[in-house]
DNA sequence: GGCACTATCAGGAATAATTCTTATTATGAA
DNA sequence: TTCATAATAAGAATTATTCCTGATAGTGCC
């Protein structure tokens, strides 16, 4: 229902203790924070802070290229600090998004203008799984299947 | 494109005049549409239809292996009713998705269980494109970004 | 410093998609 | 028919996100 913004399209703005605070908390962590997790991490550091400024200073960040804007599966947004082109893995049982290094597959996307007429111009790839810490719990308890961590 | 190990989990309860419309009416059409489309759509034949019926029924029709369940980027959930494996090419401006028919790569999946410790069990591969109708359509704003989920 | 101008803020209302609750109705077995 | 169960319509609730408003804070100019 939103139109898509343009990555690179906004020039950075003046840098706020708010937004400098933001890039510093995603830049800590190698998860994949969703941005209410973002707001209570950041709430340590300035417990006035309100979400609607984490929104739309995250949008701002991802709109100038400092942080990238993830568009996984699941209904909740995620944001990624590290800006080098990689892939995911998601475990169906935790939800935890982890990287996957691995050369961006450009392969994939040649011939499809051919057969679809799209103009392509990127892909995404995420793979489902199950993660470690699922594993070893699903062999100990046999059931169970949510909110590992 | 995640294996289908635990689809048909639940069994197909009794055949509903409500389920069985919403099940036609995915049929017939090529597009992926989301619940409200569906809704749209089943609600000339039956008025009085819910929403919430419309969800529960793509729910359990998707739970039962009759229809799939896609786990598309966006905001908005998307159904298909053609249950072969394929990929999905998404237009950037007009949020259109339409059918991508290749092999699945299933080899993009080797290896990974050794780099990251997930039991991999599946992917999800979604082109980005601008369709032939946008082209068209659009300025000749040549946007060239390659995101990699 | 004082002033206008603008960006950003906090807080909360609004929106959108989806799920849940409740009272009612349909189905089918005994 | 009687009764238990499944499914329904309607709408309330929830969740994630965006938008609005009035207050505040940074910036350039005098
Ligand atoms: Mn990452
Ligand atoms: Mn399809
Ligand atoms: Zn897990
Ligand atoms: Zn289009």
């Amino acid at each position: 229902m939103k139109k898509q913004t343009n990555s690179l399209s906004r020039q950075m703005p003046r840098m706020t203790r708010q937004r400098q605070v933001i890039l510093e908390e995603l830049g800590k962590v190698k998860s994949h924070p969703t941005a209410d997790e973002i707001y209570r991490k950041v709430r340590r550091r300035l417990p006035r802070i309100s979400l609607g400024t984490v929104y739309r200073n995250l949008e701002i960040l991802s709109d100038c290229g400092s942080i990238s804007k993830l568009d996984l599966a699941g209904r909740q947004r995620r944001f990624d600090g590290d800006l080098t082109p990689h892939y995911h893995v998601r475990c169906v049982q935790c939800e935890r998004v982890e990287d996957v290094r691995a050369e961006p597959h450009t392969e994939l996307e040649k011939s499809l203008t051919d057969a679809t007429g799209y103009r392509i111009i990127g892909h995404r790839l995420e793979f489902i799984g199950i993660c470690p810490r699922c594993q070893k719990r699903s062999h100990a308890t046999g059931r169970r299947a949510a909110a590992c961590g």
